[in-house]
RNA sequence: AGAGAGGUGGCAGAGUGGUCGAAUGCGACGGUUUCGAAAACCGUUAUACCGGCAACGGUAUCGGGGGUUCGAAUCCCCCCCUCUCUACCA
């Protein structure tokens, strides 16, 4: 096994060197110019709802840096054109034995060979420059995301269930796994360090289970299920927009180059990378279980306790990729799916609709689901659905063709369905006894137990 | 990990310096034929960028990157991947 380093999450890799990525990568990114360029205005409105400061002058900058990579792209298509076209005579000339005229056309190639070169190498330079800064712009928010600036100016769109009246002397979770052991952060930090628990028993029973029911349900909404790696390599980090954007939150193998999946959304999503999809093989529905990675570098104080933020937890995902058209509708049903997943775990929840400030950078649409954590008395982030619309199909190239035969970018999903260790923390909290911790109907059969004792 | 062989269009498979974006076969699509189908025959069959309202034209791409050359799928260097044998391992 190589060694597991981590790289600073101030330094800033492109790739272009190191990587195995053709010419072409550089021109993926450039389809998202068609947005820039015809809805200016929407796209600054929309950046702005997020605070993103430099939106206009990256904008700008994009499209100024856009007008002069164009005009350098014809001037070298067109000296490479002649310079193709003078080969081809000096071939003929060559077959025929007219050396001296093949010699007087050389001249002219000579010419055109550093002329080609110093265009191409304007171009590059152009190409590049224009695709950092884009990479550095966020999706632009949906027209029904609220402006704002954090947590605070989320939306409640609704809340279900009844939360629970504890009993005097009820505990919070990180006191509960320790009366019932079945949950050992000491054991982890010996073997590990901080934030990577040892589940026991029926902790790691329960935790079995919960994938189990997690990933049939999804099966049962029409989810394949895929069990993909969680290594990737640098190419699916820039696909899904965790890299550049969030590479020090990632651990990295920097041996191999290759990253520790945050969530399986990474591996799931680039499995149609490069991909021009048949039509009748939308939407596509994916399922996945993967333990997910995070440094969570800067992330400590009193809410990060027990299970509340770790650095490796279990999570099972769901993943759509449709037709622009029927991606909100899409979103939809996965929200809904996630909520029966929460009312059948008998949790109060409730649904926000993520404000521009609190969104992650790569999406127009989240919302997140929340369960309420009764000892600790607060709500849990358990879940994040997002539509991405064409942002990440734009960096995965992935594709489908329209009738007439062109091809256009496709939109992704992606949601937590579910991650489990807030789920578990508030299944603890929520249903201490006296006789132990009940354990919801739909969980009985796939533990094995009712009650964890 | 060591030795050898190889990576060409949706697939199979030619092509070892000069109109090669690439023969041929299969598949797929459209058409002719048929009451219908099969067969046969004819045609189409990649992606991206630039120019153009468009028709269309140009450029790039034969695993990836770089080099030699007027000219590279073809020659040279580096990297990635696949297969076979050996070693090792779950």
């Amino acid at each position: 096994m190589k060694n597991l380093t981590i790289i600073s999450p101030f330094s800033f890799s492109v790739p272009y060197s190191e990587f195995q990525l053709s010419k072409n990568y550089l021109c993926r990114i450039m389809l998202q110019l068609s947005v820039l360029k015809d809805q200016t205005e929407r796209v600054l409105a929309g950046l702005a709802k997020r605070n993103f400061k430099t939106a206009e002058a990256d904008v700008r900058a994009v499209l100024d840096l856009d007008q002069r990579r164009r005009s350098l792209q014809t001037q070298h298509d067109q000296a490479q054109s002649e310079a193709n076209e003078l080969a081809r005579q000096i071939g003929g000339l060559m077959k025929s034995g007219d050396k001296a005229g093949a010699e007087a056309l050389k001249v002219r190639t000579t010419e055109l060979k550093a002329q080609i070169k110093l265009h191409a190498d304007e171009l590059t330079a152009t190409e590049k420059a224009q695709t950092e800064l884009l990479y550095k712009i966020p999706n632009v928010p949906h027209e029904s995301v609220p402006a704002g600036r954090s947590a605070e100016d989320n939306e409640v769109v609704r809340e279900a269930g009844t939360k629970p009246e504890l009993a005097a002397g009820a505990l919070p979770h990180w006191e509960l796994i320790k009366k019932y052991d079945i949950i050992d952060f000491e054991l982890g930090i010996k073997i590990t360090g901080a934030g990577f628990p040892v589940y026991k028993g029926q902790g790691a029973r329960l935790q079995r289970a919960l994938v189990n029911f997690f990933l049939d349900e999804a099966r049962d909404a029409g989810y394949l299920e895929v069990q993909p790696p969680i290594l990737v390599n640098e190419a699916s980090g820039y696909g899904t927009g965790q890299l550049p954007d969030k590479e020090g939150q990632m651990y990295h193998d920097a041996a191999d180059n290759l990253y520790l999946i945050p969530t399986s959304e990474v591996p799931i999503t680039n499995l149609y990378r490069d991909e021009i999809i048949p039509v009748e093989k939308l939407p596509i529905r994916n399922t996945g279980y993967t333990p997910c990675f995070r440094r969570e570098a800067g992330s400590w104080g009193a809410d990060v306790r027990g299970l509340n933020r770790l650095h490796q937890f279990d999570k099972v995902e769901i993943v759509q990729i449709t037709q622009p058209d029927n991606s909100y509708a899409a979103h939809a049903t996965m929200v809904a799916h996630v909520e029966q997943l929460l009312q059948k775990l008998e949790l109060p929840y409730r649904v926000l609709r993520l404000c521009g400030g609190d969104m992650g950078f790569t999406s127009a649409l989240t919302y997140d689901l929340e369960v309420w954590s009764a000892a600790q008395g607060r709500w849990l982030e358990v879940s994040s659905v997002s539509n991405f619309e064409a942002f990440q199909a734009n960096r995965l190239k992935c594709r489908y063709k329209v009738e007439g035969g062109k091809t256009q970018l496709l939109h992704t999903l992606n949601g937590s369905a579910l991650a489990l260790p807030r789920i578990v923390a508030a299944l603890l909290e929520n249903n201490q006894t006296a006789e132990g911790i009940r354990l919801p109907q739909v969980l009985h059969a796939y533990c094995g137990f009712d009650t964890i004792k």
